[in-house]
DNA sequence: CTTAATTCGGATAAATTTATCCTATTTGTA
DNA sequence: TACAAATAGGATAAATTTATCCGAATTAAG
C-alpha cells in the first residue's frame, strides 16, 4: 500500500505528535526506538517532512522534532503520505495506465473508483491529533 | 497499490481471456505488444500465473497461452494479485506492523478496515469474463 | 570557550524490483 | 527429418527503494 518510508513517516509523525502534544520535543535516536525504524533512513524521512513544513526540527543539544501544538489536529495523513509517496496511492490508475479516466478506462477502472475515493477521503480526514490521542490512552500501538 | 509485475499479470490475462473466448491462443509477443509490457519481463509472469495453474500454456510453434473457456468466469482477480504480490494489500497491516488486529491496532487500524474489506470483496468478486467483455466491447482498454 | 548532543547533507552500500539476454526444449509443418 | 516458432529457465544487468556511514553545522549548558 504505502512505501516504508511512508510508513516511517506515518508513525514518526504520530509519535511526535503525542510528545507535542505535551510539549516535549523529540530525538530521532527516540523516534527511531519507539517506531522501530532505522535510524538514519528515518532522519531522511523526517528531513523530508521539515521541508514540506510537516513537522519542525530544532538543531543543536537538546534539539529535536516537534509540531506546534495547534497545527497538530491540522495535519492530515493525506499531507504525509503526499509528501513522502505523491498521490499515485489515489490518483493513479489501478493498472498504472498513462492515461485513465471516464472516456479511456482501465479494465479495473469502475471497480477500483469508490475504494480510491473511501481512501482518499480517509486520509484526508484523519489528522494526527485523533492517532496521537489513542497512543497516549493505549488504544493503539506504534510497534510489534 | 500493485507491482508492476502485478499490473503487467492483470492485463495479460484480461488480454488471454478476451481472445480465449474467441478459441485463440496469443503468444508472449502479441500480449506485450497489445498490454504494452516489456516482453522478457511479461514472460517471467505468465510463467508465474502458469505455475499457478491460472493459465496455460502451449510451448512450440503455434504455442502460445490461452484459458480454457468454461474457466475465464472463474478466474477472480484476487487470484492473480494473491499469486504475484501475495494477500498483504489487503491483509497486511497498512504500517507495516507484525502484529496487527483488534487487540494490538496500529493507529490507522480502524481507518483502513473497511478500505481493505472493500478491497479484498472486490478483488475477490471481480472475474475475467466481465473485464474482458469489456475490453471487447471497446468500454475499457489494455494501453495509452 | 569548550563540550556534548543534536540535526543536516552528501556519499555509499545493500536489498529488492524491474528488465534484458541467451540457451535449451518443445512442437507443428513442410 | 529439418526448420521455424514458441515457451522455459538460468544468469545477469539496470533501476529503484531501503539503509548505513561520516563529517559539517548548530546550539544549549557548564
Amino acid at each position: 500500500m504505502f512505501s516504508k518510508a511512508c510508513e516511517y513517516g506515518i508513525k514518526a509523525s504520530i509519535y511526535i505528535a503525542t510528545n507535542s502534544y505535551d510539549g516535549h520535543r523529540v530525538s530521532l535516536k527516540e523516534i527511531a526506538q519507539k517506531i522501530d525504524s532505522p535510524e538514519a533512513f528515518t532522519a531522511k524521512i523526517l528531513q523530508d517532512l521539515v521541508r514540506h513544513k510537516i513537522i519542525r526540527s530544532a538543531k543543536g543539544a537538546y534539539g529535536g522534532f516537534e509540531i506546534p501544538k495547534n497545527e497538530i489536529s491540522e495535519v492530515k495523513l493525506s499531507q504525509i503520505v503526499n509528501a513522502i509517496d505523491g498521490d499515485s496511492i489515489y490518483r493513479g490508475c489501478g493498472l498504472g495506465l498513462h492515461v485513465c479516466d471516464e472516456n479511456h478506462p482501465c479494465p479495473v477502472h469502475d471497480q477500483f473508483k469508490d475504494i480510491r475515493t473511501q481512501l482518499k477521503d480517509m486520509l484526508q480526514n484523519t489528522n494526527l491529533e485523533q492517532l496521537a490521542l489513542d497512543i497516549k490512552s493505549g488504544v493503539s500501538f506504534l510497534k510489534l
